[in-house]
DNA sequence: TTCGATGCAAATAGTTTGCATTCTA
DNA sequence: TAGAATGCAAACTATTTGCATCGAA
């Protein structure tokens, strides 16, 4: 990367914007880097780079675990990634966009779930009242117990 | 240990009762498992496990890092201590009673806030009303601005 | 005197870096 | 064909585990 140019965090709306990005900043689309891209937009949820590397697990083609980790720095300086850490265990990778006003996880049943803009509005504001303090939720998920455990903590479902 | 009996979350409020707890299990109280007390007992914020082994960095006596991890993890086990991670870099322990509400870690100037029980209270009921969880904030902080970066987000203080 | 706990070393997981080679622009 | 990006290997950080030895009860 010559000169980190476009470093407002600008969500991609396609694989091929994506592309259009970098291209954009002088930087060049190799195999590896489509390949990234490509785990990313199919994975619906935030992925480990190890995943991204196995090409989700063979669905799509395998690459270096080196060279996704240097990628991923790539695109998190360009604003299209995001990474946020959803419990113990390696990092997970998300693109700009998806799941931006945060996650919660719930302890008992292991789920994530995206916060929707709104409910990230009132709890926002929520913390702000409290502490002062002008929060996001996009790198550490809000842990507790989703509503269905909540209500039946012995028999946790899935 | 020979069979984890008191695992109910149960603060200590001093080294001498932490050590109670200890004899109560069962469980030895050697020179190093003393010392990991020590340390916490003396530490106000969560500190690393290397942080302990060194004794607070030559403050107290220094010791092992894997007796240090296992005697966290015996005290954890307990219900006397706690672990979070308060950013990237270790895990961080505290004694069980000390933050338990959660922390606020502010991205401008690096500062983690203890929540106070009233502001946790608050703030869960918040995220019940939005999103039906059940929270806490014991494992992962609230990240974002303190009050006063937020006003002054270019002159960041300390 | 026994077995729990220690200390050292080696193993493991996650991530980063060095460097010769490959391939995009 | 210049230099960005790759792939492999080695280094690094955080943590865990094996094992012979030590020491608290």
């Amino acid at each position: 990367m010559t000169d980190p140019v476009a470093v407002r965090p600008l969500a991609a709306a396609s694989l091929h914007s994506a592309i259009g990005t970098l291209r954009a900043n002088g930087l060049r689309v190799s195999t590896a880097r489509r390949l990234v891209l490509e785990v990313l937009f199919a994975a619906d949820l935030p992925v480990s780079a190890e995943a991204i590397a196995s090409g989700l697990g063979g669905r799509l083609p395998a690459s270096d675990l080196a060279s996704v980790y240097r990628n991923l720095e790539t695109l998190e300086a360009l604003g299209l990634v995001r990474h946020l850490h959803l419990g113990h265990g390696p990092g997970r990778y998300v693109l700009t966009g998806r799941g931006d006003d945060g996650w919660a996880t719930c302890e008992a049943c292991g789920r994530h779930e995206r916060l929707a803009r709104a409910q990230a509005a009132q709890v926002r504001a929520a913390v702000r009242g409290a502490t002062g303090f002008e929060v996001h939720f996009s790198h550490f998920p809000i842990v507790g117990l989703c509503r269905d455990c909540a209500l039946a903590p012995d028999a946790p479902p899935a």
